[in-house]
DNA sequence: TTAGGGTTAG
């Protein structure tokens, strides 16, 4: 029923052109040096951490192997690092078990990274068993605390530590503070962000940090203060590609797609410029990245400006080599989507050089919703199904889009179907303890 | 030589 779909669109010859070169690339191999002097063996494990943290773990054990005397709490502390950057809980453990058996459970810097690598594979658990470990906690010690719940999508409790950090008298450096924000960013918590912007107007160093900057627009992008952000932006003196996506990304959000995009072509015409002149260290070109193309493209899809999106589609991947990932692809099918341009997104999600997500399929779902075809709901809802049979949430949507047609039939066996397959669902609500304005259903919010 | 940081479709 769906073949007249599949027509050649310019943008579908153009997917299938770009495909090849993304799916079909190799594995280099890896090749680790058979003999190092004793004294290059950390330098080198940390130079790979750089370039290709596995070799840093695959180097290290072949020292432990041939038991090479050399090892020490430096080489594990960088094996610590690569577990952490690659996710590998299991090695991550191994390393651990290692550290005690030599002995360098005191070190503090051994302590604080595997912190981070208890945080960085999801083992909350384990990061907090460490932190309560460690008898003198430092500034350090409590940031990556906070970080790793951060990372762990639990930004209420981060903010809860970062609450306890300051009871113990541990003063927040601009670290502190930028993980700090990050959280306020994920909660919305606006009111806290806005009180940790005053501690860094209190110390003026903390305004040349430019993670700090970054962090703190960002916290404003998110919380929904786009006059504070660009008052902020406007302030930065020395921007960098991150502070000019944030601000592209928040003119995207807030409904003011043309604002964002006339912001990415001042970037665009800036670096022209200084390729003309010539750039010393305060005025670099700042080559836009993936992300950057995210914002660009939401600015696009939240103006309904279809024809400017897939000309940036194409310019992100011709002139700037960037390879497409799925938020690039998810950015597309909703800027289609939206418009109501929903057989050019079911034709653009099939011509995909990758296996489109739950995202792409639900954003078909919706959209077939909201413009009434129910043929191409059916279809994202079966995809959803495959993906996970266990979510009801897709059903009910398609039930919605028959109820609106007067689909009645297809809606009662639908939800005949539902009724049969559904667990027991519970709702739950806050009483509000942080935040006056705090509109959140979290996992970490505190419910006792 | 050693620890913690910011941008990302619905």
């Amino acid at each position: 029923m769906i073949q007249h779909l599949q027509h050649c669109d310019q943008m579908i010859r153009f997917l299938h052109k770009v495909a090849k070169p993304f799916t079909s690339a190799r594995q280099p191999q890896i090749h680790l040096p058979k003999h190092l002097k004793p004294e290059r063996v950390n330098l080198t494990l940390k130079s790979y951490l750089k370039s290709d943290p596995i070799k840093t773990i695959l180097l290290f054990s072949d020292l432990l192997r041939k038991k090479v005397s050399s090892v020490d709490s430096y080489s594990l502390l960088y094996v610590i690092k690569a577990c952490a950057k690659k996710s590998l809980a299991t090695e991550g453990k191994q390393a651990h078990t290692l550290v005690i058996k030599l002995g360098y459970e005191p070190i503090i810097f051994v302590q604080t990274s595997l912190i981070d690598m208890y945080a960085a594979t999801s083992n909350v658990a384990d990061v907090h068993k460490m932190f309560d470990e460690i008898p003198n906690k430092n500034v350090v010690c409590w940031t990556s605390l906070i970080s790793a719940y951060v990372k762990n999508e639990k930004p209420y409790r981060a903010l809860d530590i970062f609450r306890q950090m300051q009871i113990f008298n541990v003063e927040p450096d601009q670290v502190t503070l930028t993980v700090a924000l990050s959280a306020c960013a994920d909660l919305g918590a606006l009111d806290k962000g806005v009180w940790i912007h005053d501690l860094i107007y209190r110390k003026p160093e903390f305004s040349e940090d430019l993670s700090l900057m970054n962090a703190l627009l960002n916290m404003y992008v998110k919380c929904g203060d786009i006059r504070k952000a660009k008052l902020l932006f406007d302030n930065i003196r020395i921007k960098d590609v991150r502070s000019w996506t944030s601000m592209i990304v928040g003119h995207a959000l807030h409904g003011q797609g043309e604002e964002a995009l006339r912001l990415f072509s001042a970037l665009e015409e800036k670096n022209k410029s200084r390729s003309r002149k010539g750039h010393g260290t305060e005025d670099q070109i700042l080559v836009p990245n993936d992300v950057m193309f995210i914002g660009v493209l939401m600015a696009c899809s939240h103006a309904g400006m279809v024809e400017e999106g897939k000309r940036y589609f194409r310019t992100m991947i011709e002139e700037y080599g960037i390879k497409p990932r799925p938020f690039h692809f998810g950015c597309m099918v909703d800027l289609l989507c939206r418009r109501g341009l929903l057989k050019e997104a079911y034709s653009f999600i099939l011509a995909m050089p990758i296996q489109p997500n739950a995202v792409i399929w639900r954003t078909l779902l919706g959209a077939s919703g909201v413009h009434g075809n129910e043929e191409l709901g059916a279809v994202a809802r079966s995809k959803l199904r495959e993906l996970d049979a266990s979510l009801v949430g897709d059903d009910v949507t398609l039930s919605n889009i028959y109820a609106a047609k007067g689909m009645w039939e297809e809606k009662v066996m639908l939800r005949d179907e539902i009724t049969q397959r559904r667990t027991p669902g519970c709702s739950s609500i806050e009483v509000k303890k942080l935040f006056s304005s705090m509109l959140v259903e979290r996992s970490d919010y505190p419910l006792d």
